[in-house]
DNA sequence: AAAAAGTATTGATAAATATCAACTACTCAT
DNA sequence: ATGAGTAGTTGATATTTATCAATACTTTTT
């Protein structure tokens, strides 16, 4: 709780009461996750959203094919969630699993709706999540559109090498739209171009 | 300004006040552009927020091929602005012009954080506009890792045919990400299905 | 320690998409 | 009306990336 308590002081100046903080710890739930295990699947509908304080995570969907595709990773200092499902009560599409053992505060929507509202802090905090969000979503799209393939993993591996080094490759390449071949065919060539 | 009216009742159930609207009015500044001016261009700040009240406009970079990328459409009814530049102050790297001659509603950024503070009704239009946003921004990403070229252009068919509509071939091309050859072979052999 | 399962690499080939070039159709300003 | 400039199409070819298959390497399980 201590981790999520600095996090929330790093991004929000606006001090939070002694009483705010008691609020907080009421209706955030520590809840661990181990390898492998689900925290969301496809066709729930996501009522929890998760601050990751150990761990890492990834959403995907998998395919008529049974392809699986990443749009997005999570670990320390993160938050989970499929946004669509979460704010709309829609089905979810996405699942979302943890690839390490991890543990996360969850709060529920209600709890997050009431908290929004009731301290001044996570209202801020929000605003400036999404607005982080809003600039890497315009980020990616732009990489998507724009990039190689190569550029794209040379943009990853200088921007987000957490990720990297914490996610097999595989799931690098589903993460940047390639086939595993590929991506190991780009690393291969990269390589050789340093000697 | 009445449409503008209008579309905040749309997206907010929070009543607003004679003196709100006056204050909103104020802080709104009307603007006429025209066909292939620009509204922002790369190296510039970006300092207002634009609402689109008639017309077509385009957000995108340009390679060092001089080869343009549109990241964004916006007519009627869609905001405007370089997100990062804006709420960061940092130079921008995307242009944006007008195809279409567009009248917008403009504010600048520090009205708009005053407008934000003072007017409950604008506060959640801002969080409604971000979580819509932040939902677009996740399956437009799902859907360049995803779909083949024929796929992407077939959803956009689906979901944003306004867009098609009014804006030329060559610039769907880019907005998809491909060619505009590849984007005219993919329609004829769409067309061709269809007997 | 051996077996099994997952992960990464490599080669051969196929499919998707880009590039280049020529041509057509269309718009629009004079 | 005419010519210049855009936009779109089509064909030939090159490049990028995916797919399939075989093998090597790692990690986990037993």
């Amino acid at each position: 709780m201590e981790t999520f308590f600095n996090y929330i002081r790093r991004y929000t100046e606006h001090p939070i009461s002694e009483e705010e903080l008691l609020s907080l710890q009421g209706a955030f739930k520590p809840r661990k996750i181990r390898k492998r295990q689900y925290l969301l699947q496809e066709g729930d509908v996501c009522r929890h959203l998760s601050f990751i304080t150990k761990g890492a995570l990834r959403q995907y969907t998998v395919d008529d094919k049974g392809v699986e595709h990443i749009v997005q990773f999570g670990i320390e200092d993160w938050w989970m969630s499929d946004r669509e499902s979460f704010e709309l009560g829609s089905v979810s599409s996405y699942n979302i699993d943890a690839w390490e053992d991890s543990e996360l505060l969850q709060i529920h929507y209600d709890d997050w709706w009431e908290i929004r509202h009731s301290i001044p802090a996570m209202r801020i905090l929000t605003a400036e999540m999404d607005k982080r969000h809003a600039v890497a979503a315009q980020k990616r799209i732009h990489a998507a559109i724009t990039l190689t393939a190569e550029e794209r993993y040379l943009d990853m591996l200088k921007h987000q090498p957490a990720f990297i080094q914490r996610f097999p490759q595989n799931m690098i390449a589903s993460y940047l739209g390639i086939s595993p071949e590929t991506l190991s065919r780009i690393r291969k060539q990269a390589y050789l171009k340093n000697e």
